[in-house]
DNA sequence: TGATAATATAACTATATAGTTACTTTTGAA
DNA sequence: TTCAAAAGTAACTATATAGTTATATTATCA
C-alpha cells in the first residue's frame, strides 16, 4: 500500500473509533487510549494527525453534523405539495436519526456542554438546508390556501427540529416512568407519526 | 451546635454541592474533590456519609426526582374542566423545569447513560402522579364530549412529558442552528405555550 | 540503490483522581 | 468531670490518563 493511502486508512480508523467512543461517553468520558486501541492504531498517531483530544472531538462533531446536512439535502423529494413536503421532512429526519444514533448522542452531549464546541467555528457554518426549506413549504402552503395563514413559522421550525429529535433523545428516563420500552423502533415510529399528524392537522386547521 | 445537627448540616452541604457538580458534569465528569471543596467539607466526610461516588450520585438522583414528583403532586389545581386541567399540567411542569435546571440536566445525563441509575431501585419506585392524572383528565374530557373519542391516550402522555421537557433540554444546539437564543425564558415560554395550544386544539378537534 | 521524509512503535512523564489511613478534636451521657 | 463514640482533618496510595520522547520501519524519488 502506498504511504498516503496507508495514512488515510489510519486516519479513517481513528475517526471511526473516535466517533463511537465520543458518542458513547462524551468528550470528558472518552479515553484516548481506548480510541487508539479500538482503532488498532498507536496512540501517537492520534496526536500526529489530530493534535489533541479536543481537536479530535471537534473534527468528529463537524463530520457528524456535515453528514446530517448532506443527508437532508440529498433526500428531500422535490416538488411535493406542501403538506406532503412537511410529512417528507419528518420522514427524512426520522430515517437519519434512526440510522445515526451516534449523531443523536453527540448532539445530546453538546447540549449538556451548552453547545460549546458546536457553536464554535466550522460546525455552525455548515449549511443546513432544512430551515429555509421548511419555511418555503410553509409559505407555499399558505399561498395555496392549504395551511392556515396565522401559523407561526418560527415555532413550526422549532417544533419540527426539536420534537423529532426528542423522540430519540430523552426516551430512556421516560421509558422508566412509563414502564414501556420507548427505544424500540416501533415505539419511536409511533411517536414520530403522532407528532407529524398532529402538526399537519394544526397547519390545515 | 449538637453533634447530630452538625452532621446533618454537613450532609446537607455535601448534597447541595453534589447536586450542582453532578448536574454540571454528570457522574463521570464530576469530581469528589470539587464537591468536598465547594461544600466546605473534608473529603472523607463524603465517604463517611455516602460510601462511594456512585452511591452519592444515586442519592442525588433520588432526591431530585422525588422533588419533581412532590412538586407535581402539590401543585395541580383540582376540579378544573379537562381542557383547563391539561393546560394546568403543562404550566406546572413548565414552572418546575424552569426553576430546577439541575433536574433537567441530571435527567439528560441519565438518558445518555441509558437511564442506568434511574431505572435501578429506589428511583423508579417513586410514585409520580402525573401519568394517571393525565389519563384521568383525558377520559373525563372524552366523557364530557370536549375531547375527540379517538385520541391515543398513551401518545398524549408521552407528548406531554417528553415535549415539555425538550423545550428545556435540547435547545443549545438548536439555538446554534437557528441563531436565536432559545434558552431565554421568553423563548422557552413561547415554545411551551405553542406546544400546549397545539395539543389542546388536537384534543378538541 | 540509498538518502530522506513520512509513518509507526513502545516506553515514558507529569498530573489528576477515587478512595484510605492514621490521627485529632468535639460532644454528651454517666 | 471523664471518656467513649461521633465528627473532622491531613497526608497518603494506587491507578489512570493526556500528552511526549526517542527510536524504528517503510515508501518514494534522485
Amino acid at each position: 500500500m502506498t504511504r498516503i493511502k496507508k495514512s488515510e486508512l489510519t486516519k479513517n480508523k481513528i475517526l471511526a473509533a473516535a466517533e463511537s467512543e465520543f458518542s458513547e461517553k462524551g468528550i470528558w468520558g472518552a479515553r484516548i487510549d481506548t480510541i487508539a486501541e479500538s482503532a488498532g492504531v498507536n496512540k501517537r498517531m492520534i496526536y500526529e494527525h489530530y493534535e489533541s483530544k479536543e481537536n479530535l472531538y471537534r473534527t468528529i462533531l463537524e463530520r457528524v453534523y456535515l453528514r446530517f446536512a448532506e443527508y437532508e439535502n440529498e433526500n428531500y423529494i422535490k416538488n411535493l405539495p406542501p403538506d406532503e413536503a412537511i410529512k417528507n421532512i419528518v420522514d427524512v429526519s426520522f430515517r437519519f436519526f434512526e440510522s445515526n444514533p451516534s449523531f443523536v448522542r453527540i448532539l445530546m452531549w453538546e447540549n449538556l456542554n451548552s453547545a460549546r464546541y458546536f457553536e464554535s467555528n466550522a460546525v455552525s457554518q455548515i449549511k443546513n438546508p432544512t430551515i429555509s426549506y421548511i419555511k418555503e413549504q410553509l409559505r407555499l402552503g399558505k399561498e395555496m390556501g392549504i395551511f392556515s395563514k396565522n401559523v407561526d413559522e418560527e415555532q413550526i421550525v422549532i417544533y419540527l427540529l426539536n420534537f423529532q429529535f426528542s423522540c430519540f433523545s430523552n426516551i430512556y428516563t421516560l421509558s422508566g416512568v412509563l414502564k414501556t420500552k420507548l427505544s424500540d423502533t416501533t415505539e419511536i415510529r409511533k411517536m414520530s407519526s403522532f407528532v407529524s399528524e398532529m402538526l399537519i392537522k394544526y397547519l390545515k386547521e
